[in-house]
DNA sequence: GACAAATCAACTGTCGACAGTTTCTTTTTT
DNA sequence: AAAAAAGAAACTGTCGACAGTTGATTTGTC
């Protein structure tokens, strides 16, 4: 008679979570499912089951899910469900595009507004990652590496760019934590972080702007590279 | 005995709704009704009265109102309620100045690669502009003045610029509208628009880059003079 | 055995309800 | 008459329910 199990469907991918705020915690276990490989591109999410593994109801892991949307990280077809969104080669590179003006324009702001206190942060911030470099903690150095140059925008003192910088970060989230998992030299990226801080530390932007360039285009190459090559997997 | 009325509270501000599609035309009614003054920054949006004036219930409206945070142009205070974002002088710089950086990204694209429907599709906007100034349509030309400069972001091939530039729209919604009610001129509104077809006609993005900056601190002026003198009001 | 029709489980959009808060109003106190 | 306290009204966060869809599965047909 047991011989077999009624193989309760996929096994869950989210854990329990307990109530107040929970839209907030709920989206960030998306994207933490999305960043970690639980859910992949393409993927469907559904409310009703996301709601059932995390133990809430139905309305805050819609309303999750739609905030999730509102940034690109996930579509949804109505009556259909949401989706993780899969972003093809286009889109991606868009989002680089965006990126790269947006990130330059605030970090050319940037040293030009900074304190010495705002300064000092960058270069702790960068130390950061030297010290998770070393350690092979690239996982964690994704994060932090999103922080440093989250930094840069918000020393531009512009809010708008922030916010959609924010947003920008949270759709690439699954292409960089890919990043995370599978570029093999956490050292290397930490140094190609080393000529951006003498630019601002030489307070120049034009400097800044080249270097930041050069640098967001090799981010592009590899976040890019990687992601697509998981998505068709 | 009927000296007074129980003053039902204040003149609803919506008109029922059928339903379908209702978050879209929830938020629509509110953006609407932002834009022509029903209701004015920093006044409160109880998703509860909300969705009782429409005739539906909260959901919809709760999601209605979350849709239009996301773009800005709404504000929550957690367990206090929605709120029309009353912004500041600060933030309407940021908005314009972030709507500046793009948009000429956007149009110098776009010049390069527009095909010669595009351009003819430019010109015809540009014509309807000027139709809507000699009637002094203000209200119908503000729309079809964001309509043309959706168009340049548009040709400018960024999915993600375009995504942003109708967030910024939104929130520069309530301050436009105002704008095209008390702004006296229309058809001068038309005219500012005919350098930047030249530059277009003549596809120079250097051009256009230095005809649609001007353009836009000349609307940006209007605009945040305008919305801050609307909001203290 | 492949294909279309019928059946079924799961899911979405919307609704109304309840508990706990916040806000407004009234009452009480100084 | 102003300030503080108490009480009432209105609202938010979350929940469970129901009707109508959608996608998957099974059944039936050639």
């Amino acid at each position: 008679m047991f011989e077999k199990f009624p193989e309760q469907s996929d096994p869950p991918k989210f854990q329990a979570l307990e109530p107040d705020d929970l839209v907030t915690r709920i989206a960030d276990q998306v994207v933490r499912a999305i960043g970690d490989g639980r859910l992949r591109p393409g993927e469907k999410v559904a409310e009703a089951k996301l709601a059932r593994e995390l133990g809430t109801s139905r309305a805050p892991a819609r309303e999750a899910l739609r905030l999730l949307e509102s940034q690109g990280l996930i579509v949804s077809h109505p009556r259909r469900g949401f989706f993780v969104h899969a972003y093809d080669s286009k889109e991606m590179h868009d989002i680089y595009d965006l990126r790269e003006v947006l990130e330059i324009h605030a970090a050319r702001l940037a040293v030009t507004r900074m304190t010495d206190a705002d300064l000092a942060r960058l270069e702790a911030q960068v130390e950061t990652l030297h010290r998770l470099g070393r350690a092979g903690a690239a996982q964690e150095q994704v994060i932090e590496d999103y922080a440093f140059h989250r930094m840069l925008c918000e020393l531009g003192g512009n809010g708008q760019i922030l916010r959609i910088f924010d947003q920008l970060a949270t759709q690439l989230r699954a292409g960089i934590a890919i990043v995370g998992r599978l570029y093999d030299d956490p050292a290397k990226i930490a140094a190609t972080h080393d000529p951006l801080m003498e630019a601002i530390r030489a307070r120049d932007p034009v400097r800044l702007e080249a270097e930041l360039r050069e640098h967001l285009e090799d981010a592009r190459e590899h976040v890019v590279a990687l992601y697509l090559e998981a998505s068709v997997a």
